[in-house]
DNA sequence: CATGAATGAGAGTTCATTCAT
DNA sequence: GATGAATGAACTCTCATTCAT
């Protein structure tokens, strides 16, 4: 067994280690310059090595997304410490902003772009989501436990908070709110108070 | 007098031309297959022709994503009729929903992609969609003049309201909600919960 | 005739217009950025049109290098002033040297560029050249009728005399100096000391 | 190590091959003719392959240039072969002269055009041209080691020889003398007579 | 396991030029 | 006389991917 485990442990490595140049690669110079040639370039493997490990771009994106959700979990781990329900929503609720913000092309690999999304097959779920959802989801769980919410069903609640923070990233993302007439300090004001005033609203 | 005026509205059907031909192929075969060449190809010129009419790739899909616009505004014209504010604004939401469903490629192109917003000049404001945010603010202003909802500043109302829209749509068209566990016809529903769910929280 | 003379001198004169803005575009764009179009913007006309003044791109780039010739002429004019010839001498040489380091891009198209001769037909003396020639060859011979040179041939001598100074400017000019080590004042210095040099090896 | 030994030889051979063929095409088509598309397509490989083997245009020139450098090398040592550093001297400007006429695609590109010494970076000397120089050099200092020239400074001695010769050759690779007046056979007799009287008035 | 070599496909863009009007 | 419209023919370069070794 030693053997073969080894084998095993060292393919892993190898796996990581090529998403590891990715990430970065994606994090400091952006989805244009992320190909299999700068990544092979930067772990100083030949880019047919790449393809021992991911068969394609697709898939291996599809890792990188999941290093990106590690990140954003982190990030929660971090921000979202609060015991009580309530104060930790905020916290989230900031925590996913400031992550959109800090890695706008990583959250566009996450939740905007197409890409990866062609590696998961059919009727198989999107793992790579799951565990910050759960943050959210176990949170707002509390929250209705102690009946602080005006919402009904938790799943739906999830929902339509992660779609409102969703929709308020992305759209600074995608810079269609700079854009807009606004200055990019108007555009994080707005977005703040967006979300204040959506906490206001769902608080019961 | 004549001559001018049928050269400039012969220059106006071919710049409209080449736009559906690049809408039409943005809806067939998505972003990736839509080049210049292929655009050229579709209205059977040469591809140098397209750059008599638009400066560049970004001109040009700035210029779809108008006809997109357009298109987007027209829906909103027919489904956004009721003289009562607050049913319109249901109606706008739903018409928006729809939208996004029946063409996900103009909307990514309109909402999320990076592509054309690159043409806008720093100052400028974005004026593609003035006009269908224009819709969305007077409905809330009526709104509110009549005290409907819970909100303050018009603005950020309108803001937030786009924002949860577009967080639904987009997470649906970047398949980012089937990916979850989902089926098609859950996740319609869901979305259509999630608007009844916030217009209801919204409501004073 | 007035009608006739009328078009005759309006035809000159766009003439002149055209072969203007080119000059401008070449001393201020350099080579790359003067195309037919470019020019034709400049004026304000079509690209159509230089063509009804100019049969192709050569012919034009050739009555542009006529007007630069001019301005040669005018350099000479200004700075080759002195009725000694010997001094006159230095002067051209100092003059051309200056006119090169100031217009790189029309002394190549002057002395260096294929481009433009191809419009001179065979058997026909290239006649841009030849007024600037003559002022060299005047002085030359001045020079000689004084007994002051060591040349006995004096076609001879312009022609070795026009060949050094070329071979220093155009080593200049093409970068081939500043390529070898030096620096760009190190390189002036060694063009200024090669010219007193060599007027100093022909003085008798 | 015979492996990789043999893997470094074909890469060279296939450099060379590239190079040969942009060499034999730079001198029957000229500058013009000369594309990236156009050497693939001569040596049977797709375009994309010449980049596997230079990085783009430029160094793929810089190349061609050395090979010139490499031939004119050649030719200076079949030509100047004299043990007497005076003889030596003229044989290797008739030799410069005749490889300037033999090749005046090749000359151009080594001393004229600007195309390729974009790939000298900066503050770094152009080696191409180095050794051919050195042969001067070298019988330049020979020469007056023994007193034979009017020179004081060798270097500006080298230059000077240089730009002469540069000039005389140029001037003919341009067509500028053919231009003027001159039939061919004529423009050969003035520039060889040019280099015996440049000679003459160098020697002490 | 790793890779060197190769490529097909295609991208956006520019240019000199022509010609019917 | 002037031009608007159009184009064919290029161009350099990049990419994901494959496969024999």
């Amino acid at each position: 067994m030693g053997i073969s485990e080894r084998k095993a442990r060292e393919k892993q490595e190898m796996r990581l280690r090529i998403i590891e140049a990715a990430t970065e690669m994606f994090m400091s110079e952006g989805y244009e310059k992320t190909s299999i040639r700068n990544i092979a370039e930067k772990i100083e493997y030949s880019p047919a090595t790449i393809y021992l490990y991911y068969k394609d771009k697709d898939e291996l994106l599809y890792e990188v997304q999941k290093q990106a959700f590690s990140q954003l979990e982190e990030a929660f781990a971090r921000d979202a410490t609060s015991p009580d329900p309530w104060v930790r929503l905020g916290q989230i609720c900031h925590s996913y902003v400031r992550f959109g913000k800090a890695h706008p092309e990583m959250y566009e690999l996450m939740f905007m772009m197409r890409a990866p999304m062609n590696s998961i097959k059919e009727n198989e779920p999107w793992r790579n989501n799951t565990d910050s959802f759960v943050v959210l989801l176990t949170c707002l769980t509390e929250c209705m436990e102690k009946g602080l919410l005006r919402f009904k069903d938790v799943t739906l609640a999830a929902f339509s908070v992660w779609a409102m923070g969703h929709g308020l990233v992305s759209l600074d993302v995608s810079c269609r709110l700079q854009a807009m007439n606004m200055t990019e300090q108007h555009v994080e004001e707005m977005i703040l108070a967006s979300i204040e005033q959506y906490l206001n609203l769902i608080k019961s």
